[in-house]
DNA sequence: CAGATGTCAGACCAACTGATATGC
DNA sequence: CGCATATCAGTTCGTCTGACATCT
């Protein structure tokens, strides 16, 4: 923790012409950012991550609640939080797994559908807001590299 | 929240075909979470919204905290206690602004560009893994996208 | 004085840790 | 019995709200 001082530690506006560009990931966590601040739970009906869980859900179809935490990168314990409040709205269902009745299946109702197309419609508009800098192909181009880059997660991630 | 039951809440493998592609933005949120989960404070150094905050600071120059907070898309609030902790750690130097003495300029120091290069090793090794799927120019292009929609964020975001 | 900037303390919310219940 | 799955209670962390100090 040395903090020596330097008569010119804060850089002047000439060398900032070098100027380093940050890494992908520090745009991607930047860009994130801006999302959550706009994606309020007022404009989707519920809140960014329950969207993005059901979403999830929709996607692959009834799955079990464990598969869902290590897809998502969520510990089992806050998953239960989270799904328990999705439950009591009404948008999922938990079943008991017949061939291991420790497991639940977990799978989105009729008014989930319903709910998630109603977000969705706001994250449309969020998403020509915050992507607005981009062309039609840019951000078909930007949803394909995000899909790409997180279907190698799924089988190199060991959490 | 009515929720009517439903025979068959729970949607066929069959059905899932028809499998509904998640808007952009999802893919976004769901990565960075990823990007969140291994940036650990123990490889980076620091946490990574230290990090988010510090690469911003170098890359914009001496900035005033004002400007930061807007950039960043975080209140003032919570900025202040932020580079308090940076402060303490002789990361940034805080200067008054002589033309406008309310306010601070923040800049990073010398020791702050080390901690920077240091946890930038980290975080690169962290791209290659969270974008493994990813080719060079992939990467690159992933790159551009993302700064050019915050690049837009800029101008368009009235907070 | 009013308005702007930054600071801090307390409330609030989301996430993690550990212990428990149930079924294999 | 040991292991796996899911659940909950308590703690901890990060963020937000409101009050305050300083300066223009």
């Amino acid at each position: 923790m040395t903090n020596e001082y330097h008569p010119v530690a804060l850089r002047s506006e000439a060398e900032m012409e070098t100027t380093t560009t940050p890494g992908a990931l520090v745009l991607l966590t930047r860009l994130s950012r801006v999302v959550h601040r706009r994606s309020t739970e007022q404009l989707l009906g519920m809140r960014v991550k329950q969207f993005g869980t059901l979403c999830y859900i929709r996607e692959h179809g009834a799955l079990l609640q464990q598969e869902l935490g290590e897809s998502l990168y969520m510990d089992p314990n806050n998953l239960v939080l989270l799904l328990n409040d999705l439950e009591a709205h009404g948008w999922i269902e938990r079943r008991r797994d017949p061939d291991d009745r420790r497991r639940h299946i977990v799978g989105v109702t009729a008014a989930g559908e319903r709910a998630i197309e109603r977000a969705e419609r706001s994250m449309e508009s969020i998403e020509d807001e915050v992507l607005s800098g981009l062309s039609r192909k840019d951000r078909d181009d930007l949803r394909r590299l995000l899909s790409k880059a997180l279907a190698h997660q799924a089988t190199a991630a060991p959490m």
